[in-house]
RNA sequence: GGAGAGAUGGCCGAGCGGCUGAAGGCGUCGGUUUGCUAAACCGAUGUACGGACUCAAUCUGUACCGCGGGUUCGAAUCCCGCUCUCUCCGCCA
């Protein structure tokens, strides 16, 4: 959510910075936005100056009261309730107009929150203009692509011929984007997990086991909602209703919403392993095979809570996305690393680098990692401050990056690791967890 | 799921419908005193949104005692709804 006061202050920035966002903003809505936060401003002060007049009269009429108690005598006391009587004329018909003009905040109210929670951040300056994510810039190779010198089989087939993947009962209990892992592709799954976790919590990271049902509170905050509601599965027996999240980034950020942090424990690193839940609303046919898109899966997040520091938290963003990074070298898995453009963007992302690694069957990179930056935006739709040194509080700035998300990084492990005999090679890293260096029939 | 108790500032805790942004205490910060520390004493100590201004300091208005509504000239205080927390019972990984 950005500060009003910075929308009115700016709204050409946000009005373009918005438009070349993937969720537009159209510049009717800041204009809309603004037109209404003038028109509750001015009847905001009209309200003022009547509650004011109004808190003054009242403090007059209460030591007449007082004195109408104790007044014994009838007609001195007739008197005073007569007096009295005079004095509440004026407020009683200021409570009339005060209630006029709070109606008609309240009337703006809710269409002006709705604006507030859509509107998007403008993408950093740094980031790449771009319509989508076919546009988004290439900055970094890491890996040699392996060249197989054997016709290769594509995970599916893998997982299926080595009983690591069941896609058909998992379809059967779940319906579709569903799958059962089993034997050593649990083990595998879990073994990439724990890895990921070591190596984040070696890293001062804070580990992490965190509520993945959550209330409504949490999705605004990191801002999936309003605008990714239809993404979230909500549970429909449940009064305040709570949702499953899509990861753990939502959790781990909103930890300490309405909180005020002191400066010196910051920043604060989480990394939490976490089930994650997503619809895929509207990707009906699109990545329909395998374990690339899936309902449910399983993730290692990092969330950093950092000063409101526009170079830290560039430096943070840096530091997750080398994080990410580690842990695919120390899985020799070939990736690259694209500067998210600005059409690819979410709403409140003020700039954001995918890792894309590379996965045989797909013949691409494709899309394991993602690491955004959002300044304040979610802080303060969080409410989660600090006090500065100066004594002033502030919002802090939130980072978050996958640190590795399983089944979907078992693609590249299995298909880069196969064998010509149709066996798995276990990554060197992940031997410690499994016990075996190969996976065969 | 059933029964009961509660929610006040950073914390503890008081609060007959008006003079309560809220007693008292603790904590924190500044100062005085002190060989150092401690103690004592003095002072300060919220947030949000407006307005004024030489837009920084400052001054000023309004709101905020879990949340939302109501009664009233006036609500922390009375009434209604909701949420949360705690205790006991039941169920349970």
């Amino acid at each position: 959510m950005l500060d009003l006061k910075f929308i009115r202050e700016n709204p050409d920035l946000v009005k373009t910075g918005g438009l070349q966002k993937r969720m537009r903003n159209a510049a009717s809505d800041v204009d809309r936005l603004l037109q209404l936060d003038a028109q509750k401003r001015s009847v905001q002060q009209k309200l003022q100056e009547l509650q004011a007049e109004q808190n003054k009269a009242s403090k007059e009429l209460g030591p007449l009261m007082g004195q109408i108690k104790k007044e014994k005598d009838s007609a001195k006391k007739a008197e005073l309730e007569a007096k009295a009587e005079s004095a509440k004329a004026r407020p009683a018909a200021i409570k009339i107009e005060m209630a006029a003009l709070e109606d008609e905040i309240k009337k703006l109210d809710p269409e002006m929150q709705g604006l507030l929670l859509s509107i998007a951040a403008p993408p950093d300056a740094d980031v790449p203009i771009g319509k989508d994510d076919t546009e988004n810039v290439e900055i970094k190779k890491w890996g040699t692509v392996r060249q197989f010198d054997f016709p290769i089989k594509d995970h599916i087939t893998l997982g299926r011929e080595l009983n690591l993947i069941d896609i058909d009962r998992g379809v059967k209990l779940a319906g579709t984007r569903s799958y059962f892992l089993l034997g050593y592709g649990a083990l595998l799954h879990q073994a990439v997990l724990r890895l990921a976790q070591d190596m984040m919590i070696e890293r001062g990271f804070v580990p992490m086991s965190v509520p993945v049902l959550v209330r409504h509170e949490p999705m605004e905050g990191t801002g999936y909602f309003p605008l990714g509601r239809e993404q979230a599965y909500a549970m429909s027996n449940e009064d305040p209703a709570v949702y499953l999240v899509g990861t753990a980034e939502v959790s781990l950020t909103a930890y300490h919403m309405n909180e005020t942090l002191d400066v010196k424990n910051l920043p604060r690193k989480y990394v939490a392993m976490s089930p994650c839940f997503r619809r895929e609303a509207g990707t009906y046919g699109k990545d329909t095979a395998g374990l690339y898109r899936i309902h449910q899966f399983d993730k290692v997040e990092q969330v950093v809570i950092c000063r409101n520091d526009v170079e830290e938290s560039k430096k943070w963003h840096q530091a997750i996305l080398q994080n990410a990074e580690d842990v695919l070298q120390k899985l020799n898995l070939p990736y690259r690393v694209v500067a998210v453009c600005t059409g690819d963007l979410g709403q409140g992302q003020a700039a954001k680098f995918d890792i894309e690694t590379w996965m045989p069957s797909r013949n691409a990179y494709s899309e394991t990692h993602s690491a955004s930056r959002f300044y304040e935006f979610q802080a303060r739709r969080l409410n989660l401050r600090y006090r500065d040194e100066d004594g002033k509080m502030k919002f802090c700035h939130t980072l978050n990056n996958t640190v590795i998300a399983s089944p979907r990084i078992l693609i590249p492990i299995l298909e880069m690791y196969q064998n010509p005999d149709g066996s798995v090679t276990v990554p060197e890293a992940l031997r410690k967890y499994i016990g075996v260096e190969k996976i065969t029939t």
